[in-house]
RNA sequence: GCCUCUGUAGCUCAAUGGAAGAGCACCUCCGUCCUAAGGAGUUGGUUGGGGGUUCGAGUCCCUCCAGGGGCACCA
C-alpha cells in the first residue's frame, strides 16, 4: 500500500451524504453511490434492534456474537474478516425466520490504553473513547447488522460495577481469595500476570518481556474448583467447537489421576506426601526429590548440617537464575543436590535419600516426587547423573527395530526407562499383575495401611486476577488496619476509578491507585477506624468473562443482566473469534458462566454453543505490521473498494478458519462479480414487467433452486467461500440466459435476480439492498425470509447414465431419473459400444447404480 | 519426541465410494477515440509418492514424504 499511486479517494470515509450528485445511482454499478443511498436509510430504520416483544411468527431466537474488539486505533483487516463472518451468520438466521440478537461492545479497559496514555500524557479515558468513536464510524460503513441499542463498554462504571458485584459474589463463596505465592511478573509492564498470559517461550503475552518469578500476595479466582467440570463438559461441545480448541483446553486443564503416597521422614513427625500416577511402581522407589523453591525443601534443609544447607542455598540461587522456559526444557541435563535427609520406604522400610532438583516443580502436586528411575525417564536421567540405584519392578519386553524382543533392557545400562506395559516383579503381593491391574491394587494396599489414597491433580492453576495498574476495575475490598478484609457493601457499588489527573501511571510495581489518597483512604465499614481500599485492579479477562451476559440488559441499573432476556437469548448460539483466545478468554468465560449458573443467576452452564475461529489476514505470507511495511489498511480498502467488495473478498478467500494472504486475493475481482450481479437486477428493472415464473427458462430455474436448496447447509457448515463461488456460477448462468437465451424479461431471470439479492445479503448488504429495490420491493431485504427450493425443480428431466466396462467409460445413455435397475441394465448391455468392448469375453458381474451408472466386469 | 489437521489446475477451494469441477488469474477474440470494474471463448491435472481393499478410490485402510497447529521435565 504505497500511497500516492492511488487515485484520490472518491469519497471520504465518514461522509455519507455529500457524494450523491457526483455518483448518481444509474445503470452503472457504483458502490460509493449505493452506500450513500442506503446508510442514511439504515440509520433511520434501525432494522436490527431487538428491544420490545417478539414479532409474530418467528421461528425462534438466535444469539450471534463476535469477540468484542479492543479499542486500539481503528479497525483492521482482522476485524473486517471476523465481523464479516459473524454478520453472515446473523443475517442468515434472520433470513431463516429467526429473531437474532447480534450485539456489539468494547473491551475497553487494559494496559495498551494506559501505556499509550503514559506515552502521550493524555487521560486513558480520552484515548480509549476516541478510539471507540473511530471504530464505531468504521463499523457503520462496514455495516454489520448490529443491534446498536445494546452497545456496552467495559470501562463504563455502569459495566464494571457488575465486575465488582461478581467479585463480591465470588468472595462470599470463597471463590475469590488472597494468597502468597510465586507469581509471574512482567518487568516491563510492572505487573503480575496469569499463567495463561505467559506464552510458551516464557514471555509476556502483552509486553513481550521475559517473565520473572516474584513472591507476592495476590487475589485469585478458584478456577481449580471447577477443573473437573471444565474438562468433562468439553465432551458435549465436540463437533461444535474447533477440535483444536477442545484439545488445547484439555491439555491446559491437564487432569491426571493417581495416588498420594506418604513417606515417613527420619527426624520429622509429619510424613512427606507425594503424588504419583504410578503407585504400581512403589517398590521401585530409590530416592525422593523435592522442588528447590518449595517450602518443604527449605524446611527439610533446616534440619540438615551446615555444609548441606550452604550447598542447598547455592543451588537454589542457581536455579532462580535460570529462566522458567529453560527450566522446563526436558533436554537440559539434570542438576540437583542431596539435602542430607532420608525418607523411609513405606514397604521395605529402606532409607531413601532425599534430593532436590529443579525438574520437580513447587506448585504441582505436593512439590515432591517419589523417584522410580527404572520406569520414569526423568528420574532415570537424574539417577544416572548422580549414580543413584535403579530397581526394576516391572518386566517390560523391549523390541528391536526388527521386532525381536530382547532381554538387555536394564534401564541403568541403556538409559531408557521402561515406561510401557509389563508384568510386576520384585513387588511382593503385586507380582504377576499387569500394570493396569497393579495400579488399583497398589492404591487399595496403600489405603489399607493408611499410607496413601487415590488422588487427582491438575496442570491448571488458580486464576490470578489482581493487577498493579490503573486502567481497570477497582477491586471492591477494604483493608482494615489489622489486615482484615471487608467487602464494599453492594449498595456502594460501583467503586469508581478516581480521575487519572495527578496520578503517576508509570509502572513502578505498585498500583498507581495507592497514591490517590482521597480515594484510597476510607473508613472501616465495620468499626469506622481508618482503612484503605485495595489499590489493585482486576485482570481485564474478568471484564470479558461475562460481557456476553450483560447484553441481556446492558442498561439495567439494578442487575447485571435481565434474567428473562437471558432465558430468551442465552446461551450464545454462535461465537466468532480468533484462536488466540482458545484458552484464556474461552476458559475463563466457561468458568464464570458455571459460577453464575451455580449461584442461580442463569439456567445454562456453558456460554458458547458453537465456536468458529477465523484465521488471520496475512500479507505476503506474514503477519501484517507497520514495521514490516506490509500493512493493508482497512480504511483504505474500504474507500477503494467499498464494504461489500471487501466482505466478499474475505468470505471468498477460503475456508474461514484458514489464514488469508491478501497477496492472493482480488478485491477488484469481487467488485467485478458484484457489478455483474447488480447489472442483472438493473436489466430486469429496465425491461419492466417480467413474464410469469412458471413458464420461465427451466435450466435457469433449476440452477436457482439448486442454490436455494444448498445455501443453508453451506452457511451452517461455514462454507462461506463455496457459497460465494456458487453465487458466481448463478450470476454467470443468469447472464447467459439474459444475453443469449430467454432475455431479461423471462420469469426465471427475475426469480434468479431475487434469489441473488436475498443470498448476497449475507456478504454484500448494500448491493443486495439496491438490487432488491431495483426489483421493485419496498421491504428491507435483510428481513425477508428465503424462499424454499421447489423439489420438482431439483430433479433433472433426464440424466446421463455412464456405462463402464471394467471401470472404463464406454458409453453414455440419456435416461429418466426414475429408470429401474433392470431396464438400465438391459439398455447398457444392448449398447453397441459395450458389445464391442466386451467382445467374446465372459461377463463376470454387472453393477447397476440406477440412474447414474452401470459397470460391467468381464474376465479376459 | 508425542498428538492433530491438511496435501486436487498458476492461486484459492469444490466433489453421499460412481464421468475430476468452480471461481480468480493467464491467454485469444469481439467491442471501445483511449482506458475497462464490458462481452465471448480457450488452455490448464500421474488428486504429494508407494502399497492395499473394491466391479470401481481424490474419497476407505497401511506406509512414506511435505506443510500447518498444539503439547512437550506437570511426577
Amino acid at each position: 500500500m504505497d500511497g500516492g499511486e492511488h487515485a484520490p479517494p472518491r469519497h471520504a470515509m465518514n461522509e455519507s451524504s455529500v457524494a450523491h450528485e457526483q455518483h448518481p445511482v444509474g445503470d452503472r454499478y457504483d458502490f460509493a453511490a449505493i452506500q450513500d443511498t442506503w446508510l442514511p436509510i439504515w440509520d433511520e430504520q434501525k432494522l436490527f434492534e431487538t428491544t420490545g416483544p417478539d414479532p409474530e411468527g418467528i421461528r425462534g431466537h438466535k444469539y450471534v456474537l463476535d469477540m468484542f474488539p479492543y479499542p486500539s486505533g481503528d479497525l483492521h483487516m482482522g476485524h473486517a474478516e471476523a465481523f464479516g463472518f459473524g454478520d453472515t451468520v446473523a443475517r442468515y438466521w434472520r433470513h431463516q425466520g429467526y429473531r437474532v440478537l447480534h450485539p456489539i461492545g468494547w473491551d475497553s479497559f487494559g494496559l495498551p490504553a494506559e501505556n499509550a496514555a503514559i506515552k502521550r500524557g493524555v487521560d486513558p479515558r480520552e484515548w480509549t473513547y476516541s478510539n471507540i468513536d473511530q471504530q464505531k464510524r468504521s463499523f457503520r460503513l462496514y455495516a454489520p447488522s448490529f443491534d446498536w441499542s445494546r452497545v456496552l463498554h467495559t470501562s463504563d462504571p455502569e459495566y464494571y460495577r457488575w465486575n465488582q458485584w461478581l467479585f463480591l459474589q465470588m468472595f462470599e463463596k470463597g471463590l475469590a481469595y488472597r494468597k502468597d505465592s510465586w507469581v509471574n511478573w512482567d518487568p516491563v509492564d510492572q505487573t503480575v500476570l496469569a499463567n495463561e498470559q505467559v506464552l510458551a517461550d516464557g514471555t509476556s503475552e502483552r509486553s513481550g518481556a521475559m517473565v520473572v518469578k516474584k513472591k507476592l500476595t495476590q487475589w485469585y479466582f478458584r478456577i481449580t474448583d471447577y477443573a473437573d467440570r471444565l474438562l468433562d463438559d468439553l465432551d458435549a461441545l465436540e463437533g461444535r467447537w474447533p477440535s483444536k480448541v477442545l484439545a488445547m483446553q484439555r491439555n491446559w486443564i491437564g487432569r491426571s489421576r493417581g495416588a498420594d503416597v506418604d513417606f515417613r521422614i527420619e527426624g520429622r513427625d509429619e510424613p512427606v506426601t507425594v503424588f504419583t500416577t504410578r503407585p504400581d511402581t512403589l517398590a521401585g522407589v530409590t530416592f525422593l526429590v523435592v522442588a528447590p523453591d518449595s517450602d518443604l525443601a527449605a524446611e527439610l534443609v533446616a534440619g540438615a548440617d551446615e555444609a548441606t544447607a550452604a550447598e542447598f542455598a547455592d543451588y537454589l540461587a542457581e536455579v532462580q537464575k535460570v529462566s522458567e522456559v529453560e527450566r522446563q526444557d526436558a533436554a537440559r541435563p539434570k542438576t540437583g543436590r542431596f539435602i542430607g535427609r532420608y525418607a523411609l520406604h513405606p514397604i521395605t522400610g529402606e532409607r531413601l535419600p532425599i534430593w532436590t532438583a529443579d525438574y520437580v516443580l513447587a506448585d504441582y502436586g505436593h512439590g515432591a516426587v517419589m523417584a522410580v528411575p527404572a520406569h520414569d525417564q526423568r528420574d532415570l536421567d537424574f539417577a544416572r547423573a548422580f549414580d543413584l540405584p535403579v530397581t526394576v519392578v516391572l518386566d517390560v519386553p523391549v523390541a528391536d527395530a526388527d521386532g525381536a524382543e530382547h532381554a538387555d533392557n536394564d534401564p541403568a545400562a541403556t538409559g531408557v526407562a521402561l515406561t510401557g506395559e509389563g508384568t510386576l516383579i520384585n513387588s511382593g503381593a503385586l507380582d504377576g499383575l499387569s500394570k493396569a491391574e497393579a495400579i488399583p491394587a497398589a492404591i487399595a494396599a496403600l489405603e489399607a495401611e493408611g499410607t496413601g489414597r487415590p488422588a487427582t491433580t491438575y496442570r491448571l492453576r488458580d486464576w490470578l486476577i489482581s493487577r498493579q495498574r490503573y486502567w481497570g476495575t477497582p477491586i471492591p475490598i477494604i483493608h482494615g488496619q489489622d489486615g482484615s478484609l471487608h467487602p464494599v457493601p453492594e449498595s456502594e457499588l460501583p467503586v469508581e476509578l478516581p480521575p487519572s489527573a495527578g496520578l503517576d501511571l508509570k509502572p513502578k510495581g505498585a498500583s498507581p491507585l495507592g497514591a490517590a489518597t482521597d480515594w484510597v483512604e476510607v473508613t472501616n465499614p465495620v468499626d469506622g477506624t481508618p482503612a484503605r481500599r485495595d489499590p489493585d485492579t482486576m485482570d481485564t479477562f474478568v471484564d470479558s468473562s461475562w460481557y456476553f451476559l450483560r447484553f441481556f440488559g446492558p442498561h439495567d441499573q439494578t442487575r447485571p443482566f435481565d434474567p428473562e432476556e437471558a432465558k430468551r437469548w442465552g446461551p450464545v448460539d454462535q461465537y466468532v473469534g480468533g484462536v488466540e483466545h482458545a484458552i484464556l478468554h474461552l476458559l475463563y468465560s466457561r468458568f464464570i458462566t458455571k459460577v453464575l449458573h451455580d449461584l442461580g443467576h442463569i439456567d445454562f452452564d456453558e456460554p458458547f454453543t458453537s465456536v468458529l475461529n477465523q484465521g488471520m489476514v496475512l500479507m505476503d505470507g506474514s503477519k501484517m505490521s507497520k514495521s514490516k511495511g506490509n500493512l493493508v489498511e482497512f480504511a483504505e480498502q474500504l474507500t477503494e473498494y467499498g464494504a461489500d467488495a471487501l466482505r466478499v473478498t474475505l468470505a471468498f478467500a477460503g475456508p474461514p478458519e484458514d489464514d488469508i494472504d491478501w497477496a492472493d486475493v482480488s478485491p477488484a475481482g469481487s467488485s467485478k462479480f458484484l457489478a455483474r450481479a447488480w447489472r442483472i437486477a438493473a436489466d430486469v428493472e429496465a425491461v419492466g414487467v417480467s413474464a410469469a415464473v412458471e413458464g420461465g427458462d427451466r435450466a435457469l430455474r433449476r440452477a436457482t433452486h439448486r442454490l436455494l436448496a444448498d445455501a443453508p447447509g453451506l452457511v451452517e457448515s461455514f462454507k462461506f467461500n463455496v457459497l460465494v463461488a456458487r453465487l458466481m456460477e448463478l450470476v454467470n448462468v443468469t447472464r447467459k440466459t439474459i444475453d443469449s437465451g430467454a432475455g431479461a424479461g423471462d420469469g426465471a431471470v427475475r426469480e434468479a435476480a431475487e434469489a441473488l439479492a436475498l443470498l448476497l445479503d449475507l456478504y454484500a448488504p448494500f448491493t443486495a439492498a439496491d438490487m432488491w429495490a431495483k426489483l421493485g420491493h419496498d421491504d428491507p431485504v435483510a428481513l425477508v425470509r428465503w424462499p424454499e427450493a421447489e423439489p420438482a425443480l431439483l430433479v433433472e428431466d433426464t440424466v446421463v447414465a455412464v456405462v463402464q466396462v471394467n471401470g472404463k467409460l464406454r458409453d453414455r445413455l440419456q435416461v429418466s431419473p426414475s429408470i429401474g435397475a433392470d431396464e438400465l441394465r438391459a439398455l447398457a448391455l444392448a449398447s453397441e459400444a459395450v458389445t464391442r468392448a466386451v467382445g467374446d469375453a465372459e461377463i463376470a458381474a454387472v453393477i447397476v447404480r440406477e440412474p447414474k451408472l452401470v459397470n460391467i466386469a468381464i474376465k479376459r
